[in-house]
DNA sequence: ATATCATATAGGCATTTTCATATATGCAAC
DNA sequence: GTTGCATATATGAAAATGCCTATATGATAT
């Protein structure tokens, strides 16, 4: 999946492998993220696969570039990902869902000491949502060369980036609640 | 992380490496799941480690079963893990939103058609959850041995559950709408 | 009769992901 | 002066995960 991650930036422009780490990082982190060393590698494999090309561009005052570049055989490649129909939902992994389905081990104060502490976590990330104004929006995609069309649809992942954390702040808020007043009941 | 899945679950009451996935299945598919090979080997692990003990009962008309039990020490585990704090957010992978992000490389209509295709797939899901009654829940609880406290808590991860997928429809159809209606702009 | 399904365990392989580490440069901080 | 940070690339080891296959039994379906 990373695969087209990066094929789907070098789609827009030449990239490093740094490069696409800080790009990653800044725009789909909420979606996809991935390890520096994960993106060294999956480029090798697919500039091995002939879907992308690179070259050492030698910089003064500082370490040489690897860069890579999209190839017509990668283009392709991605097309025909962003085309194939998604027959499934994407499986989640949510430890604090794990946690809580177990916490009838614990006391209900760690519980709600943790949810706390979530809760601030996803405050924390809308209010980063929030933070992106259009100006933003239009500046990364000045920067990438993006069409019209793409700020559509990155301004869609931002929009679903703000409905799930404001879900998410409203079930920690509800649960919360639920725990304090069985803890009142029991006494 | 599927450790504590497995010792969470063998703190009710012993079970197999195939019963485990039957619960995990039922449970807490929608925020941990596994595939039965991984169960098999977690649980391997896990005896070597120390943290649960395994015996083999034999049954007339079945295969045998390998029934695990969780040991002192894996009690001590999994309490120590309900109660460190989570200072993190679980990262989310979602490859819908990943598609999105690049759609401007291909048609709205593919687009369309997938965010289509992906709404009936969380329909579903909504209606799964919708239709867990409280009595489901009590028969869940009575069969693993559960106390009144795990009702509280398994209820939350379900009420995860339906607003996940309330919202996650809710996005489908807003995005749906505003790329159909830039469809229709651009005529 | 034959095929498939549910039960039950497990090995093998490849991929994915994470974590730690190594190298190299120049700049800023202390 | 030396420590740490940002830039830049990369390897190695380990853990986690996913997918396929093999084995065995009895019941059910066609």
């Amino acid at each position: 999946m990373l695969k087209y991650a990066l094929l789907g930036f070098l789609n827009y422009r030449p990239l490093t492998g740094y490069d696409l780490k800080r790009i990653i990082d800044t725009s789909t982190r909420h979606f996809w993220h991935a390890d520096l060393s994960q993106i060294y590698k999956t480029l090798k494999m697919l500039e091995t696969s002939g879907l992308i090309m690179s070259s050492i561009e030698a910089q003064d005052e500082r370490p040489d570039r690897r860069v890579y570049t999209i190839t017509d055989a990668g283009r392709a490649d991605l097309k025909s990902w962003l085309d194939a129909p998604l027959l499934e939902m994407t499986p989640l992994k949510e430890v604090l869902l794990l946690k809580v389905f177990f916490s009838a081990g614990t006391s209900p104060e760690s519980v709600l000491a943790q949810l706390r502490q979530q809760r601030s976590l996803h405050q924390q990330a809308l209010a980063h949502f929030q933070g992106q104004t259009p100006a933003d929006i239009e500046h990364n995609a000045q920067q990438m060369g993006a069409q019209p069309l793409d700020a559509l649809y990155w301004d869609a992942t931002r929009r679903a980036g703000i409905l799930y954390e404001e879900m998410y702040i409203r079930w920690l808020d509800e649960t919360i609640i639920r725990i304090s007043q069985q803890r009142t009941e029991r006494e």
